[in-house]
DNA sequence: CTATTGTTGAAATTGCCTTTTCATTTAATA
DNA sequence: TATTAAATGAAAAGGCAATTTCAACAATAG
C-alpha cells in the first residue's frame, strides 16, 4: 500500500499482493485491511462510483486525481483548488473533469 | 425533481413522491428514473461513499455540497474553488470538509 | 512428536440496491 | 360497453461487494 501512487481497491491490492503471494485469497485481503482500518493504520478514500479505496492513514489531507482511461487513482501532492480542465499536473497528468464536493453543517441543521 | 435543491436518491424520490401519491411503489420510482436517463432528460450525480442521486439533465456544471448531519445534498451555484473549511457559504451552508477529485488522463496513458 | 492455537482460502451466506416477473388495475380505443 | 393495451406494485430474482463458515494447513508449545 505505502508503495501505491494512491489509494488502493481491495481488488488492486488484491492483485498486487498476488505478484508475491500467488495464491493469495480475497478474504485475506479483506480481513488484513479491516483490521488495519480498526487499529488506525489504514483509512478509507471515498471516490465517486467507486468501492471504497484504502490508504495509509499517515498521509496528510491530499486531493486525488482518477485517470478516464486506467480508472487508477492517484494522489495529488499540492492540493490545486484552483486547478481548471484542460491543465497539465506536475506529474504530466492532464486535467479533462473534476467533481468537488463540498461537506458541512447546511443552514437549516445549523438553526 | 427541480423542485429540489439538489440531486436526489432514489429513496429520497420516492419519499417525496409518495407526499402526492401515497402508495407509489419503489419500482415505479426506479422506472421512471431509467427511463428519463435514457431519454436524457435527468442525469446521475455520483459523490463519495452514496448511492447515485439524481438531477435534471439541464443543471449546468457545478458543485455540489453535502451536510455532514441530514445527509442531504445542496447545489452550489458558483463553483467554490478556492473555498476553504470554516467558510459560511452564501445560504448559511457551514463548509467543514470537502472532497475534490480531479479526472482526466495520467501521463501512463498519455504516452 | 503430539497437541493446541491461529491462519488461510474456497465456498456459502449475508446485505444492499436494482431489475424482473407477473397478476392486477387503469386508461385508451373501438 | 366491450376489448385491448399500457402502467403499476408486490414479491421474487439478480448482481455484487463484504462477511462468515468451515475444513485444511501451518506454527508453536509442551
Amino acid at each position: 500500500m505505502r508503495q501505491a501512487e494512491g489509494p488502493l481497491s481491495i481488488a488492486e491490492l488484491h492483485e498486487m499482493a498476488r505478484e508475491s503471494v500467488p495464491n493469495l485469497g480475497l478474504t485475506t485481503v479483506y480481513r488484513v485491511v479491516k483490521a488495519l482500518r480498526e487499529s488506525g493504520e489504514v483509512q478509507v478514500a471515498e471516490l465517486p462510483g467507486e468501492e471504497p479505496h484504502y490508504e495509509p492513514a499517515d498521509r496528510g489531507h491530499h486531493h486525488h486525481f482518477q485517470c478516464l482511461e486506467c480508472e487508477r487513482v492517484l494522489d495529488l501532492q499540492h492540493a490545486p483548488h484552483g486547478v481548471l480542465d484542460g491543465t497539465t499536473l506536475p506529474g504530466g497528468h492532464v486535467v479533462e473533469d473534476h467533481h468537488i464536493t463540498l461537506y458541512g453543517r447546511c443552514a437549516a441543521c445549523l438553526s
